[in-house]
Formats: C-alpha cells, sequence, structure tokens
DNA sequence: TGCTTTTATCTCAACGTTGAGATTATCAAG
DNA sequence: CTTGATAATCTCAACGTTGAGATAAAAGCA
C-alpha cells in the first residue's frame, strides 16, 4: 500500500524521469522526516498539558535523565539540544523564572553556567516522562515489535555513518 | 556500536529503571527526529545556496511535482507541507514578491486560491532538485543500499500504522 | 608577565510559525 | 430567495529560533 512517500517519488518520476535513480533516498529520509514530525508534534502536546514548552521538555529530560546532581553546563545543554546558543540562553531564562532550573557560577571556570534542574524542575519531570513514553507506546501500539526493532536498527546504522557521535 | 539514543536509553533505564520497559519507542522515534533533523539542516542549506528558504523549497517542491499546470490551492499546500494556514500565506506572499508563484483567482470556487508556478519558478526549482537529491545521496553514501531499503519499509509501515494518508 | 587566540555564554534584531479570529464565498435546507 | 452552517484564505500579535556580534574568562605562547 503506497504512502504520502510513494505518491511524492511516483510524482517526481513522472515529472523528471531523468531524476528517477535518484530518487531512492527520499524513500528513507523523506520518511524519518515525516515520522518525526508526527512524533514531534505528539510530543508538543504530551508537554503542553505539563504547561513547558517542547523546547523546554527537551531541556528538563537532558537534565534528569544525566543523574545526579543534575547539572550541565549550558553548552552541553546545546549540543545535547541541537540548538543554538541563543536559543539554550531563552530557554534556560523562561525554566530559571518558571524555578524548573537554576543557573549555578562556580568557581571551576567562571566561563561556564552550570545548569541544575531544581526539585521543583525534578517532579515536573517526573510526571511528564511518564506521560511522554506512553504517548510515544500508543504512537506505535498498531506496529508489531519486531518491525519497530529492525527499523531503529537501521535507523541507527545510517545514523552511525552519518557520524552522529554517542554523547557522552 | 553505541549512537546518541543508545545513550540516552541507556541513562534513563539507570535513572528511572521502572521506565525501562517502556523506552523502546525511544530506539525507533528518536532516531527517526535525529536523523530528521541532520537531513532537514542540510536540505536547508542546499535552498539556501539558491536563495529560497526551507519552506519556500518545499512548496516549489509540492508544485513542480504535482505535473501540469504546476498548479495547487492553498489548503493543498498547507497539508503537503504539516504547516498552519498562516505560514502557507506567508510563504506565498514571499515567493509571489520573488516572482516564484502567482495567485490565481478563478471562477469556479471564489474562495479558493490557485497558486501556480511562474516560469522562473520552474527554472528555480530544476537547479535546486538536482542539488538536494545529490545532497541527500552524499548523506547516505556511506550506508549500504539493503540497509536503506529494509529501513525504508519499516518506516513506511510505521507511517501507514500511524494513519499517515497518501497525498492523493 | 604581556599578548593573542580560543572557549563559553549572553545580547538582540530579524525571521518564520502558530493559532485564534476575521473575511468572504459556497452549500444545504426551509 | 433567505438563513444558517460550512469551507478556504487572510490577518496579526505572540512566540521561539537563528545567527552575528559582544562580553568575559581561560589557555597558549613569547
Amino acid at each position: 500500500m503506497p504512502d504520502a512517500i510513494d505518491t511524492i517519488v511516483g510524482q517526481w518520476s513522472k515529472e523528471r524521469p531523468d531524476l528517477a535513480d535518484a530518487l531512492w533516498p527520499v524513500q528513507l529520509l523523506g520518511r524519518a522526516q515525516r515520522l518525526a514530525r508526527f512524533a514531534d508534534k505528539s510530543a508538543k502536546e504530551i508537554a503542553a498539558k505539563h504547561g513547558v514548552e517542547h523546547g523546554e521538555f527537551d531541556v528538563l529530560s537532558t537534565l534528569q535523565r544525566s543523574g545526579p546532581p543534575y547539572t550541565l553546563t549550558a553548552g552541553a545543554l546545546l549540543k545535547a539540544a541541537m540548538v543554538t546558543s541563543g536559543a539554550i540562553t531563552n530557554r534556560i531564562d523562561r525554566m530559571e523564572a518558571k524555578g524548573l532550573v537554576e543557573r549555578v557560577r562556580d568557581g571551576e571556570d567562571r566561563r561556564t553556567v552550570q545548569i541544575r534542574l531544581t526539585s521543583q524542575g525534578h517532579e515536573v519531570m517526573s510526571h511528564i516522562i511518564s506521560d511522554h513514553l506512553a504517548n510515544y507506546a500508543r504512537l506505535l501500539a498498531d506496529v508489531d515489535r519486531e518491525t519497530c526493532t529492525r527499523t531503529a536498527d537501521g535507523l541507527r546504522a545510517v545514523l552511525e555513518a552519518l557520524g552522529d557521535a554517542s554523547l557522552r
């Protein structure tokens, strides 16, 4: 059964037959983008339900999963989030105002700013993460588990080839 | 070899062992999001090289692959692009100013606006698409073709289960 | 010690998207 | 016809991100 990407590839094949042999990457990358859009949109709704922006959820998540003392530099956060420095500064500003994180400048290197999850941030996050994972599971409810595993493994191979480094 | 998502899943398993069994969707959706980010960022650069925004490239692409007469309604474009109506209006405004598309209100249903690719838009697009596909191929250059095919098929199954309808 | 380069974060204006509401047109009854 | 409901697009203020430049601290080197 054709999906949206099959349609797109079919349309291009007709319109530009000379490019037919160059369309195969779209089958993979186009679908990854499409799936990511659905997942993003869905995750955004879950986060909003708990009163945080999508990007803020990302920061909370990165901090909590980093484990005690739930503290990372602004630089580590922007790399993990794949956004620019301006975006991280803004997110931290907003989150600090909400009491979710706090900036700590300690002695070692005074250029860096340590961002620490507050107990309130910790609390909010523990509620969101369950919802978030349940939502993700719901999205994939109709897909058999082996397809998920196999596809995830394929994506891992692709990301490795792309040089997507481990985070630590 | 672990990738960024393996690291994330590992961190969560340690921090919240009670959620260990609920992390499997992240293996798939997290990687899709990550791959999509790389692809998006790369596509954005290609489009910029030709003087168009990422979203504008999306519109050009949708119009051209739709085939003669290279005309779609604003509504069709916003569905294809998965964005809101405001975004499409703005994109069309900008693109019309650049001479890439033109609004045509013909008689049938005067609520709708037909967006038509101009000859200039056509020309710009034919240059971009080759670059774009070459860039996509370059991204996947180090991945063996069968992995791509297998993974793309897996993603199609997931998208179908999500109800991602064919576009026409 | 002094000078330059590099690193980390913040500042801020420009930009694109969102999302609710307004506008205008069509359709379905009555 | 007229009314009410539905549909398609546009308007616009609020919002988050980008990206270049500024600031300040640390590291490299003479």
